[in-house]
DNA sequence: CAGTGGTCTAGACCACTTA
DNA sequence: AAGTGGTCTAGACCACTGA
């Protein structure tokens, strides 16, 4: 970091990175080790302009492309703060069903299990694990309001959750992600989702309550934490009559 | 402007909005008017920080978040561009079919039609039009790589588009977006899209070969103008045996 | 009241593009 | 060579927060 502030610019090379950019890696290196936790305040701008050696507004770019990844939070007056997987912010970031009105879709949970297992090769491929790995599965039925509406099959690495496998099922919360940043130091920071509609066969049609063959839409999504590495794969049916999935395109 | 900018710092009051702020929204003003065409260069930051009597770290703020938003485009040693809706861009935005590969599905047209009418209450309610205002419906089946893989309902407002209802339905062009703002001066910036699982009815197992009944994905979205309007809607029905619905959650 | 982030300014050097 | 956006700096005043 100093040699390029010496310099007072830019700079060049083939791999050149900006200082503001530098600046950001070493943060996210922190979030990620864990020096900084979830919910702690960062040094202030002006302190860590000192302690690295640059401006402050080269600070205050790193710090506000962090903020808009949601890595941080910004509060006028009282700092900047490591982002926290509350269970709104979950919902807002990774849960898009919402009913006729425009209003969120409220889940529970209900017949959670979960079991040690090594993994198969779609999950090994998912979670780019090695083949057989260990992982823990959980399948759920969630409701939406009240109706089940929601089969989920959820696969993560067990190395990532140690003693998870010994939780029982029906101990676990409705936000998982909440938990895998409390209890497990693992941040979902992004996820791929895939959606196709399918037909609902016997173990969906009895558990959901609609006749074998009904449309469902699939949803097939991989959870990559703040290293960048998947972190759970999660395969969830859905009905659709009540509830549709909303994006916004920009 | 200029009564802020003498003052040199933010200002106060209940209404207040940033400089760079109002600068932005002049920008848009001035290309939402179509003083500012699609794939026309802005003024350097230079001269518009000359202009509007502020600096040049404003203007560029301005112009940094019109380009996240992607309302113009910044090269480095040429200028600044009006964003032009160009084919790959508003696949890239708008449309979200990707094969197993995780290619981007190619869409062809199918037996396109387009005719005049006046909005039904459903209609008149997306696009925020009176009750029985002029609508012009397009109805056409898009092919995924060859395969007829979508039937889709387009209507727009017909005030927007004058002429366009005389245009014989195979005149249209695959990707809309282009032409809208070409001849109509009609940029499509942002869109809503609800998704539902739904069973494939008699006219959609015709035009799709698919047994009835067969689950698709039902796509319904709003597009949305740079002022802020709905200008399309458009019902879209998919086969996912072969094509997946793709989102990035973060 | 001191400390924080939010906004704004002025000026510098750089890399890139075009001519 | 001239002009553009990209990066970096230094310093100012502001609104907001909490002790």
């Amino acid at each position: 970091m100093a040699d390029t502030a010496e310099a007072g610019q830019a700079g060049s090379g083939p791999d050149f990175r900006p200082l503001y950019g530098q600046v950001k890696d070493l943060l996210v290196r922190r979030i990620a080790a864990g020096e900084l936790r979830p919910g702690e305040a960062l040094p202030s701008e002006m302190r860590l302009a000192a302690e690295l050696g640059v401006s402050q507004g080269t600070v205050r770019k790193a710090l506000d492309e962090l903020a808009a990844q949601h890595l941080v939070e910004r509060r006028q007056g009282r700092g900047t703060f490591v982002a926290e997987q509350t269970e709104s912010r979950a919902l807002f970031h990774f849960f898009h069903l919402f009913d006729a009105e425009g209003q969120r879709g409220s889940p529970a949970c209900r017949e959670a299990s979960s079991k040690s297992g090594s993994a198969s090769r779609a999950e090994a491929k998912r979670l780019d694990l090695a083949a057989k790995a260990p992982v823990i599965r959980i399948d759920r039925v969630r409701t939406l309001d009240g109706v089940p509406s929601m089969v989920e099959r959820i696969v993560v690495p067990a190395g990532l959750f140690p003693g998870l496998a010994e939780q029982p099922g029906d101990a676990l919360p409705n936000t998982l992600y909440e938990m895998f940043q409390r209890d497990y130091g693992v941040t979902v920071t992004t996820a791929d989702e895939q959606l196709r509609a399918v037909a609902a066969g016997a173990a969906d049609a009895r558990k959901l309550d609609v006749p074998e063959g009904t449309p469902l839409m699939e949803i097939d999504r991989v959870a990559i934490g703040i290293r960048g590495r998947p972190v759970e794969w999660r395969l969830s049916r859905v009905r659709t009559d009540a509830h549709t999935y909303r994006v916004r395109l920009d």
